[in-house]
DNA sequence: TTCCGACAGTGGGGTCGCAAT
DNA sequence: ATTGCGACCCCACTATCGGAA
């Protein structure tokens, strides 16, 4: 298959905004596709290329040669390159990567240039992503959308499904079960601002503690088990203490869905980046063990004597989870099915008790709704507590896409005592166009220096920001940031003197800083 | 006709581990 | 020894399309 029809495929979905409009672009170009460029023609219309990096930055990309007049490159002239290229990153060959992208890209016309370029420093945006891919691929085969989605949420990979469905048509989506040992997109939760809404939106519901940890799906059969993050990355040898409790368990084919945090003397939950710091090791697992031990804590079974429980309602599936489980590894809950008023009454002082254990917050489940594998399901509602700030915006950065030409990146200042202001952390969040458009504005009116990248501006404009916690940082003036800080909005009845202070914001987590810091 | 669910896009901070300096 | 950078972890929010109500 020639590159030149991608290329062109690509800049089409890029420019259309109607979804199936995307969807029909994609399936012509399937339906040309060979089953052999499926492997390369998925990835690099997601934008990813399959050898990962491949040590090629700006700099090999600039100054182009002039582009070819015929396209004769195929996707797998390209792919080879790409593999080569990959094969000697990181070696040195700075030359030998430029002298070869260069050749590339002399025998790429235009249009397949500017492809190439994009996929090559990941700024292929074309509004098309895994979803619409799907739809496409079922557009092409004759398969149900709802079918292929499915096959791809067990399989866990688009590619897989993509290949098989094109080479072998629809009916070998059958094919495409729950196996132990291969692991399930997992199910996502949606977000509520209160309990009294979530459960407004789901009536009878179980009420479980969220714990700040890292996602593991855990696969047992037999003798040998897996555990697989949020994105299914295989990190069982980064957890012997969860491999070994598995293997203790009551059943030797299984799939658990939980959490792995970590545990001080007290039995509170320790910082996420202790967490992270630990699961993130890989070196030396064993002394990194022993200095943070995890504890997995569970809160769904997708398989319990190796067979599928997906569709089962939420409830059901609990039921199997205390089978299978024991007490203390399993997630805290209440299940709450009485009348609003009083269940709601129950559901307030279980997320109070829950904050003040220290955990995160509360998941609430709709107790009828099956296992959504890869949706971010509105059977599962998360309620954290949210803490906002006056602060000050000391600079801004230009936008990229589609925020080109805006100001959107606000950089975040708490006043010190002294009058000047102690930078906390950054946020593009929660602004809408209108406000984007305000604030680029506004900000160009109190810039004192532009970079071409950040405006540097006079500290004067306050805007009211929420925010989930502190956590430590050492790039921070204060030894602190703010963890998934975004914009509520602009406070111009306020000036840069009436922002809070640092001390303010110490004080509001001074425990929590004190003691984890 | 209006409403709402699902998606894509726009990036945030931290950590590890590798490669370049 | 430092520094830069990619790949993963955690993640919030808005705009948009198109099917559901």
């Amino acid at each position: 298959m020639l590159l030149a029809p991608l290329a062109h495929v690509s800049r089409e979905v890029a420019e259309t905004s109607a979804r199936s409009r995307k969807i029909s672009l994609l399936a012509g170009l399937f339906r040309t596709a060979g089953p052999e460029d499926v492997p390369i023609v998925i990835p690099y219309l997601a934008g990813r290329l399959p050898q990962g990096r491949i040590g090629v930055g700006w700099n090999a990309l600039k100054d182009p040669p002039p582009p070819a007049d015929r396209a004769t490159l195929t996707v797998h002239r390209v792919d080879a390159t790409f593999t080569t290229l990959a094969a000697v990153a990181g070696r040195g060959a700075q030359g030998e990567r430029r002298r070869l992208v260069q050749e590339l890209l002399g025998a790429a016309t235009d249009e397949e240039q500017r492809f190439l370029v994009g996929l090559i420093s990941g700024e292929v945006r074309q509004g098309a992503l895994d979803a619409v891919a799907v739809e496409a691929l079922a557009e092409t085969s004759g398969a149900r959308a709802a079918a292929v989605r499915r096959a791809v949420m067990l399989a866990g990979s688009l590619q897989q499904v993509a290949e098989r469905l094109l080479a072998e048509g629809p009916r070998v989506l059958e094919e495409f079960l729950l196996t132990v040992g291969r692991p399930v997109l997992p199910m996502l939760a949606q977000s509520a601002t209160s309990v009294a809404e979530a459960i407004g939106r789901l009536g009878e519901c179980a009420v479980e503690e969220k714990l700040d940890g890292i996602r593991v799906q855990v696969h047992r059969d037999g003798p040998t088990v897996r555990i697989f993050t949020r994105t299914l990355d295989d990190i069982t040898d980064r957890l012997p203490e969860v491999t070994a409790i598995a293997l203790e368990l009551p059943g030797d084919r299984f799939v658990l869905d939980g959490e792995v945090i970590a545990l001080d003397a007290e039995g509170r939950p320790r910082p996420f980046q202790e967490i992270a710091s630990r699961v993130g090791s890989r070196m030396d697992v064993r002394s990194a063990a022993a200095a943070v031990p995890l504890s997995p804590v569970f809160f769904d079974v997708l398989a319990a004597g190796g067979e599928d429980l997906l569709e089962l309602p939420c409830a059901e599936r609990h039921e199997a989870l205390t089978l299978l489980v024991p007490e203390p590894m399993r997630v805290r809950r209440i299940v709450v099915t009485s009348a609003a008023r009083e269940g709601g009454r129950a559901a307030e002082a279980f997320l109070r008790d829950t904050l003040a254990r220290g955990h995160e917050g509360v998941v609430i489940k709709a107790l009828d709704t099956p296992y959504s594998a890869g949706r971010r399901g509105a059977g599962w509602l998360k309620v954290k507590p949210v803490h906002t700030l006056d602060l000050v915006v000391l600079a801004a950065e230009w936008g990229h896409g589609r925020r080109t030409g805006r100001l959107s990146n606000l950089h975040l200042g708490a006043r010190r005592q002294d009058g000047s202001f102690a930078m906390l952390g950054k946020t593009f969040k929660g602004l809408t166009d209108q406000m984007l458009e305000w604030q680029t504005e506004r900000l160009r009116e109190l810039a004192v220096r532009d970079d071409g990248f950040t405006v540097t501006v006079r500290p004067e404009l306050v805007v009211e920001i929420a925010y989930d916690g502190l956590q430590r940082s050492s790039r921070y003036p204060a030894g602190v940031t703010l963890r998934f800080a975004r914009v509520v909005r602009y406070r111009e009845d306020k000036s840069a003197t009436e922002a809070d202070t640092v001390e303010t914001v110490l004080a509001a987590h001074g425990r929590d800083v004190a003691e984890r810091g």
